[in-house]
DNA sequence: ATTGTATTTAACGCATCAGTTAAATAACGG
DNA sequence: CCGTTATTTAACTGATGCGTTAAATACAAT
């Protein structure tokens, strides 16, 4: 994958399991065997998401002991925000309508 | 790559030809030769970047004689808007202001 | 019919991804 | 020190991603 942060940060999103590893992050932290928990793959499979994550800086790691709390970042959460914010004529509907209102308010005048 | 709706849209975003190609068509229609233009990759690449775009729902395709004309598409933007609603107390800064507000009123009165 | 232009499909190479199991590392608790 | 628990690293596998070139397809124009 390119390695620039939004290819990272979307790459990282890009998987469902991740992404559910997020949800839960949402709630609060948690450890690598609680996140594991819900899934049927193995603790190395589960280490190398949440390595994903963090290269991706959409969580960051601190260590108590034998383990390893994960917990959700947000700044990366905002860098995907703004992006969408350059299409937002695209998907917002309200400005979607303010446009064709604008629009046909135009072709009344010149008929 | 997993094929459900958000996996795919991510999938598509986290390549920056394919950003970049949604940029370009945010100003408009435009052909598989024209899009390719800006890039130093052959037009079969490009030809299968324009597939996974459409696969994601980002783009739509139209036939004019041998041209086909892409166009940017807006629901799944807005899908992953609605996706990142979930997340908004995370990165939205005048939420998370208003939280850390809260929480020192509660301190201030339990002190 | 033939040639030219636009685009896609096929076949391939190489790198990366997402999973596995087995072994290594780290830290705790007796 | 030793065993247990938590997690990561290593080595491997199969699938997928992204690029290539060559061939096929679609349509236009003469």
């Amino acid at each position: 994958m390119a390695t620039d942060q939004l290819s990272l940060i979307f790459g990282a999103l890009a998987d469902p399991t991740r992404r559910a590893i997020l949800a839960r992050l949402s709630e609060g932290e948690a450890t690598v065997t609680e996140l594991a928990e819900p899934f049927d793959i193995s603790l190395p499979a589960i280490s190398r998401h949440l390595k994903v994550l963090e290269t991706a800086g959409l969580i960051s790691r601190s260590r108590n002991a034998q383990w390893r709390t994960s917990r959700l970042e947000a700044a990366p959460l905002r860098d995907v925000v703004a992006y969408m914010e350059k299409y937002r004529r695209f998907w917002d509907e309200r400005l979607v309508r303010l446009e064709q209102h604008l629009e046909r308010m135009q072709q009344e005048d010149q008929s």
